[in-house]
RNA sequence: GCGCCUGUAGCUCAACUGGAUAGAGCAACGGCCUUCUAAGCCGUAGGUCAGGGGUUCGAGUCCCUUCAGGCGCGCCA
C-alpha cells in the first residue's frame, strides 16, 4: 500500500532536487501509519527532515512538495498538518487492491523476496540429550520454528539445525545414572542414588530397557564400585564412577552410553516433530570431535598466535578480541572444553557457506556471546554474521499460582505434558506472544480456556466465522462470489475500508517480524485483525439479498480468512474452518 | 564489585526503531442475541512511560546519571 504514495512522493522529490529546491533526497523514504484517523491513511515527515537543509520552513516546504506531486488515482487528498507532516488520504480503490492481491496470491499473500534466497542457518533448542525437553526448551522451539517460517516467507533459504551435545561429561553422567538405576533394580547398588546425578523417572525406564537388552551382563562393574557417598567432593565422585565404568565395562560402556542417548534423542525428536518443529539436520558433537574439526580449529588458533599455555592448560587469548577474560580450550587433563568444540562448530557453520547464522540461546548463556565472537574474529571470520538471540525463561502459572520447577531433581513440567494439557496450538501461540528477551508468564489455565480471554481461540474463531458464513449462504441457496471476484466497488463504507486497511498491514508486519526476529509481531497483528473482523461482522450484515454487495462483502471476508490462515501458519497454529 | 537485560494502566504486555492526543488484552463497571456462531460486539473508568538531567522542530524510544529487579562473571554445559 505504501507504494501508492511512495512512488509519487519520490517523483516529486526528484523533481524538486533537479530544481534545486532541496539539496538531497533520502535513500530510504519512510511513511507512517498515523494513529489518528483524521491524520489520513499514511503520513510523511519528509518536510520536517529536509526543512533545515533546504533553508525553508517545514510547512512551507510541505506545500511545495504537495504541489509537485503527480496526479494519482490512489490518492484522493493531501493535507499539511501539525509542524509539517504531509497526510495522505487514499481512495477506496487503493483498499480494493489488497483484496484482489489476496485473491491472486492466496497462501503466498504477505510473502516477499527480500531475502533473495540467501542461505541462513538457524540453530535452536540444542538441549543436552540428558532428559526430556521441558517447558523452557519449548519456548526456544516455538520461537525458532516460527522465526524459520517467517524468514522463509521473506525469501530466505533457511536451514534449521539442532546441535546434539552427545560428547562430554553430561552424557557420561547420564550413562552413570542409568547404570546406577540398572544396579538398583537388581538390589546391587550399595548406597543411595546420589543427588548430583540424573534423578528423573525416565532414567529408570532406560535402565529397565537396558536390562531387557543386556540382562545381567553389565553387573560385574558393581564388584569394586567406588563408594560415592564417602567421598568429599560429589562432582569428583561422579567422575570417579565414570572412570571406573569406562575401564571396567570396556566396549560395553558404549552400549550403556548409547542406551541413554538414543532413547532420549528419539524422544526429543518425536516431541519436536509433534510440536511442528522440523530440523534440516541434527548435528552431532561427537562426530565433530571424531572428524578432527576441533583439533583443526584449535590448531588454527594456535598457529595464528592467539593461544598460550598456563597451569598446564591451553588458553585462547580472547581478551585480544573484546572478551573480558581469556578462555581455556584444552584442560590440564587433556580434554577439550565445551567452548573448544563450540568454536569448531561455529567455524564449521561458516565453512558450509551460510551468509548469516542465528543462534538462539537461553538467556543465562549471554556471557558466552563475547567469547564465541572473539574466536570467530581470531579465525579471520566476520563475527557480525553470527547473531545470537537470547531467549528468556518461561515461568508456568496455574491461574495466580506459580508452578515450581527444578531440573536437577527431575521435578519439571515436560514440553510433552504441556502440549497434552493445553494443546499444540495454544502452546505454540502463547510461547511467541512475548518478545524473546522478555520473561514469559505462561498461564496454563488461560491457555486451556475456550473463551474470549484466550487469544488463540479469539483468532481461530474469526477464521471459522468466515467459513460459517459461506456454509450458511450455501444452505440458504445464496450465490457465492467467484474466486477471482473483482466487482468490489460497492465496498465504500468506512468500516469495510478500515478492514481492508488492516489487511494491507500484513505484508508490512511479515517484513518487520523478519527484520527484527520478532514472531510476536505476527501474533499481535493477528489479534488486531481478528478484532477488526469481529467488529465488522457485528456492525454489518454480510449475507444480504443483493448479489453484488453480498459477493463483495464475502470476498472481503475471505481475504480476512486467508490472511489469518497465512499468519497462523507462520506461527505453527492451525486455522480451523469450524469450531 | 564488573558486564548484559529489564522497568509503560490494578495485572500481563504493545508502541511501525525519533513523530502528532502512549495503545491492546485480562480484571472492574454499564449496555447489545426474534437477524450470518454472544467462543462475539459497543461504551465507561484507569498513566508523573521508575526518578533526574541532556540532545532537537519533536523523546517511552537516543546520551549521561540515580534507584529497583533479573541474569551472568569455572580448566561446568
Amino acid at each position: 500500500m505504501k507504494a501508492f504514495v511512495l512512488q509519487p512522493l519520490q517523483e516529486a522529490l526528484n523533481a524538486l532536487l533537479l530544481q534545486g529546491v532541496i539539496p538531497e533526497v533520502p535513500a530510504q523514504l519512510e511513511l507512517d501509519r498515523p494513529k489518528q484517523v483524521e491524520h489520513g491513511h499514511l503520513a510523511s515527515n519528509i518536510a520536517l527532515l529536509l526543512a533545515k537543509k533546504a533553508g525553508r520552513k517545514p510547512r512551507d516546504l510541505a506545500d511545495t512538495i504537495i504541489a509537485a506531486l503527480p496526479a494519482s488515482p490512489w490518492i484522493v487528498r493531501t493535507e499539511i498538518a501539525g509542524p509539517g507532516f504531509i497526510n495522505f488520504f487514499l481512495s477506496p480503490a487503493a483498499f480494493h487492491a489488497v483484496i484482489e492481491k489476496i485473491q491472486t496470491e492466496q497462501n503466498l499473500f504477505g510473502s516477499n523476496q527480500r531475502g533473495g534466497q540467501q542461505k541462513l542457518q538457524l540453530e535452536f533448542v540444542s538441549a543436552n540429550p540428558t532428559g526430556p525437553l521441558h517447558v523452557g526448551h519449548g519456548r526456544g522451539a516455538a520461537y525458532g520454528a516460527s522465526l524459520a517460517n517467517i524468514l522463509r516467507f521473506n525469501g530466505y533459504d533457511i536451514f534449521c539445525e539442532y546441535y546434539v551435545n552427545d560428547a562430554g561429561r553430561q552424557m557420561d553422567i547420564l550413562a552413570a545414572s542409568v547404570y546406577m538405576r540398572y544396579l538398583e533394580a537388581a538390589g546391587l547398588l550399595p548406597w543411595p542414588f546420589p543427588d548430583n546425578s540424573y534423578r528423573g523417572a525416565y532414567v529408570r525406564e532406560i535402565a529397565a530397557q537396558l536390562r531387557t537388552q543386556c540382562g545381567d551382563r553389565l553387573e560385574h562393574a558393581a564388584a569394586d564400585i567406588p563408594n560415592l557417598p564417602a567421598m568429599e567432593d560429589a562432582d569428583a565422585a561422579v567422575d570417579t564412577l565414570i572412570a571406573h565404568l569406562k575401564q571396567s565395562l570396556g566396549e560395553d560402556y558404549r552400549v550403556l552410553h548409547s542406551a541413554g542417548l538414543d532413547e532420549i534423542l528419539n524422544d526429543i525428536r518425536n516431541d519436536l516433530e509433534q510440536f511442528g518443529v522440523h530440523y534440516e539436520r541434527w548435528y552431532s558433537e561427537r562426530q565433530l570431535v571424531d572428524s578432527g574439526a576441533v583439533d583443526r580449529a584449535v590448531a588454527e588458533l594456535q598457529s595464528a598466535g592467539h593461544c598460550y599455555i598456563q597451569d598446564g592448560a591451553l588458553w585462547f587469548r580472547s581478551t585480544a578480541f573484546g572478551d573480558d577474560k581469556d578462555r581455556v580450550l584444552r584442560r590440564e587433563n587433556g580434554a577439550y572444553t565445551y567452548f573448544a568444540s563450540d568454536v569448531a562448530y561455529h567455524a564449521e557453520k561458516f565453512a558450509r557457506g551460510f551468509t548469516q547464522v542465528v543462534d538462539m540461546w537461553g538467556a543465562d548463556h549471554h556471557g558466552y556471546v563475547p567469547r564465541v565472537k572473539a574466536a570467530l574474529k581470531a579465525l579471520g571470520l566476520d563475527d557480525e554474521k553470527l547473531e545470537v538471540v537470547l531467549v528468556q525463561f518461561a515461568i508456568l502459572y496455574r491461574g495466580a499460582e506459580k508452578v515450581s520447577m527444578s531440573t536437577r531433581a527431575g521435578e519439571f513440567v515436560t514440553l510433552r505434558e504441556l502440549r497434552e494439557e493445553v494443546g499444540n496450538d495454544a502452546a505454540r501461540f502463547f510461547y511467541v506472544l512475548r518478545r524473546a528477551d522478555q520473561h514469559l508468564d505462561f498461564d496454563l489455565d488461560l491457555a486451556k480456556k475456550h473463551s474470549e480471554e484466550n487469544p488463540v481461540f479469539y483468532i481461530q474463531y474469526a477464521h471459522a466465522r468466515v467459513y460459517s458464513m459461506l456454509r450458511q449462504a450455501t444452505e440458504k441457496g445464496l450465490s457465492l462470489p467467484a474466486d477471482n471476484e473483482r466487482a468490489l466497488d460497492c465496498l465504500q463504507d468506512s468500516r469495510e475500508l478500515a478492514l481492508a486497511d488492516a489487511l494491507w498491514r500484513f505484508p508490512e508486519v511479515v517484513h518487520n517480524a523478519a527484520r527484527d526476529r520478532e514472531p510476536h509481531q505476527i501474533a499481535f497483528y493477528l489479534r488486531d485483525l481478528a478484532a477488526a473482523f469481529h467488529t465488522y461482522y457485528n456492525s454489518t450484515k454480510i449475507l444480504v439479498e443483493e448479489p453484488p454487495l453480498r459477493h463483495a462483502r464475502l470476498t472481503l471476508c475471505k481475504g480476512v480468512a486467508q490472511t489469518i490462515a497465512n499468519g497462523l501458519k507462520l506461527l505453527g497454529v492451525s486455522a480451523p474452518e469450524q469450531m
